[in-house]
DNA sequence: TCCTTTGGTGTACAAGGTACGCCTACGCCA
DNA sequence: TGGCGTAGGCGTACCTTGTACACCAAAGGA
């Protein structure tokens, strides 16, 4: 047994999302994260097998914070509660979107969200291909309103660029995107998911 | 009036994804897309400021080949078709979907794209915040949709992956990504829309 | 005490985006 | 028809980033 490692991946991954958290993804780079460690930058490299593997870390981490613990109540109560937890738990280092996007299905840490998510679905009676296609149209929404909120906030500055079209090329689209920057992410988030749900309660 | 303008936007556009349907986003460059047209790498900077305002236009490209043209159908129906069109239209460039997601809010040929599912929507009297969640909704699953498909399609090999885990530790995903292998993606997508729709249906 | 096994570091290289400055071709106007 | 001004086109060079490689260092067991 010779030299022990001085490193975890928890301070690996601490040390990325300070990183990001601060300076932003672009600013996720090896050598940022090495110095962040006062380490070296190959020192890394016995910890990772590249950035992409540093990555991953950081988007399991994110995935293993959010509790699984949830109380007896309905089956949509249930999915509610946990996509909300996942949408939060992103939510609190905004920048690393694009990597749970990316990464989410090599995360370790996302297989236990699913297998909760499919517990619930199995109490509320789908099975099969149902059980399928409504466990990825709930992922679905989840990726596509976290892409929605990274990408083009409907408090952000796409929506007011909208909202100022000639209402005579855009006209519907300049009325919706003005009533849309009252909207806030929280609101948003769940009222979409009620119309999924509805959709899937409405078999 | 002094030398004209030897490139057009759509010869970048097309120079670009023959690039990219070849060997993949990751061969994207500024150099390869210069020498696919025959041209300097710099010459590129006189047509676009940087790489990012090339993958704008080509995403731009790729929103403006949807046909927007619909029959006198209803509301869903009309809805089914336009988001089943622009799935198509990105589909046939599976590789830029990672530019599809960053740049859509970015690239003007996605207004009309707008414009058209609101017309729809608003046929089917939905208003003021209604109207924002039914379309952001829409739109999302599109996303999310194009996300799934791209980074962990049902028939790729996460879902192999997924269906060969213990079922002592993971019974419900273990036994759905099982089920999940023989879904096609056209039918994960109609599929999943009919519950989103049937949710904005059923107010 | 020394040896083995890893951990840690510095150097170096390849790829890619792009700033800069020069040359060149075009089209207008005299 | 010839010269000129405005952009187009190009080559070079630099910076950043990921990472291969080879060497040094430390720690624990024999």
């Amino acid at each position: 047994m010779p030299r022990p490692r001085s490193l975890t991946d928890d301070q690996l991954v601490a040390a990325a999302l300070a990183v990001v958290d601060r300076d932003g993804l672009a600013a996720l780079t090896m050598r940022a994260v090495a110095r962040e460690l006062g380490v070296a930058t190959m020192g890394l490299y016995r910890y990772v097998a590249d950035r992409s593997a540093l990555e991953l870390l950081v988007v399991d981490h994110v995935f293993r914070t959010v509790d699984l613990e949830l109380p007896d109540s309905s089956w949509e109560d249930r999915i509610r509660l946990l996509l909300d937890r996942i949408r939060v738990a992103v939510a609190r280092h905004p920048a690393v979107v694009p990597l749970v996007l990316r990464h989410r299905q090599a995360a370790p840490g996302s297989l236990r969200l699913i297998e909760t998510m499919l517990e619930a679905l199995t109490d509320g009676g789908f099975t099969g291909t149902e059980r399928v296609l409504a466990q990825r149209t709930l992922i679905g929404h989840l990726l596509g309103f976290l892409q929605n909120e990274h990408h083009a906030a409907l408090s952000g500055p796409g929506t007011i660029v909208m909202s100022e079209l000639s209402p005579d090329d855009y006209p519907l689209l300049a009325r919706t995107a003005a009533d849309a920057r009252s909207v806030p992410p929280d609101e948003e988030f769940r009222r979409g998911l009620d119309i999924v749900l509805r959709g899937l309660s409405s078999r």
